[in-house]
DNA sequence: TGCGGGATTCTTGTATACAAGATAATTTTT
DNA sequence: AAAAATTATCTTGTATACAAGAATCCCGCA
């Protein structure tokens, strides 16, 4: 039942608190497993997510299932086709480059206007890059894909800000998703590589700078996507159908 | 029961469809009347909205109000506290803060970004602000609350972003209940004025310079602030009670 | 063998019943 | 009359029942 009870999902902070782990005592529960899934590659776009299925993993009713769906549904990580269930979202092209252009305009944004950071700061980012190395080197997918994708969202808490935090972690769980439909060449290595510039640049105070490789890094990610091969079942059969969408 | 048939409305793309009005055929009609009204000032922060009240304002059961505000909390709109009952958002001071530094980061750099404006885009913009201007002559105050936060979203969505749209709508509504919360200073007309500027620069192809002026626009949204006085009951006594929270 | 059509099963959509707690009102007690 | 305890009312929290439509399966038929 339990996907995880530490490693992967001891980023997570209610994960230590017993209580977290009942669906019951935290409302919250349910949406955070999927987009912790989600960002770790373990639930591909296009896949059918159960609320019957659900509610007897999380050992509740449909009606907390089916109000987490519809807080998904909000941010953009689920959608609903009428009476045939919910499904992963599976932005088109067209989304997809909205999606990557969303977060360029918001991390560029960020970084220029609240990019200072203290030495603390540089210390805990490089922190987090050091724990994307690890899992890179140790072999670990899931993991490599959380810690990359995070980053992102570690990077706007750690300045302070928890709202744009927040909108982070929809916008990468999204851009995670688009990555896996649209098979991104990225390598891991020059992502985390790329982090460890950005940080660079934060701590010899160049906000321009950062901004400018952050822009650098978020075109790197949509460059290397694919969008001629989409790899899931519907959108593939679409695609072959009615010809080039690019 | 219906607040209003148009107007107001009218600015809401699926208000021109009869069936959209019936909150069983739109799923989105209760959050976005919600929206709409707090975007107009006509839906105060701390303001209470019981489950069965919307249920029988929209003719629908419990259910549907409350997988809209499921929606809405998602977003940032409204909060529950439990067995008392749903409430707008009352952002705190540093919640305040958070959300326009998001808004700034965001704006800031979608115009920096893709910032690229064509003479169609310049002309709806101009339209825009152009009613802007007349609900302000007109003396209309919730067209004018609602206008000049609609600008913003406005302006991503003739850059051609929705995604950017659809977070902006979600922050600038924010925005508006931080404003009436805090009992904003700030002058319609300066702002109205502000968002001409803006367009100026875009037309102009500068969107460095454009970026600026949406960095000090929104710098003034958050100076008009007034972060003593808190005009809602709760925090009210809160502020009171437990001294000077800034 | 290939194809239509109808029953069946499965899934979500919506309403409702009841539980549990919070608030307000009332009564009792001092 | 003031304070405390009790009851009543009101609100959300959760589960469940049933409706409605989608997809599938299976059988009859050409």
């Amino acid at each position: 039942m339990v996907i995880a009870e530490r490693g992967a999902l001891a980023h997570i902070p209610c994960m230590r608190d017993p209580d977290a782990n009942d669906a019951h005592k935290n409302p919250h529960l349910i949406e955070d497993r999927i987009i912790h899934a989600a960002l770790s590659g373990r639930i591909a776009p296009g896949e059918r997510l159960g609320e019957k299925e659900l509610a007897e993993i999380f050992g509740v009713s449909r009606t907390l299932v089916r109000e987490a769906m519809m807080r998904l549904q909000a941010r953009g990580i689920v959608e609903v086709s009428a009476r045939r269930g919910w499904f992963v979202v599976e932005p088109s092209v067209e989304e997809a480059r909205h999606t990557i252009d969303a977060r360029r305009a918001l991390e560029v944004g960020m970084l220029v206007t609240i990019g200072r950071a203290d030495a603390g700061m540089i210390r805990a980012l490089r922190e987090h890059v050091r724990a994307e190395q690890k899992a890179i080197a140790g072999g670990d997918r899931a993991e490599r894909s959380y810690l990359l994708g995070h980053f992102h969202v570690c990077l706007a808490e750690t300045l302070g800000n928890p709202v744009l935090a927040s909108l982070l972690q929809d916008l990468t769980t999204r851009t995670v998703l688009i990555a896996a439909l649209y098979q991104s060449s990225h390598d891991a290595h020059e992502s985390c590589g790329e982090h460890g510039g950005i940080i660079d640049a934060l701590e010899t105070g160049d906000t321009t700078e950062a901004a400018r490789l952050m822009d650098v890094h978020l075109r790197h990610v949509e460059k290397a996507l694919n969008y001629r091969s989409v790899s899931s079942r519907l959108n593939h059969l679409k695609a072959a159908l009615q010809g080039s969408a690019d």
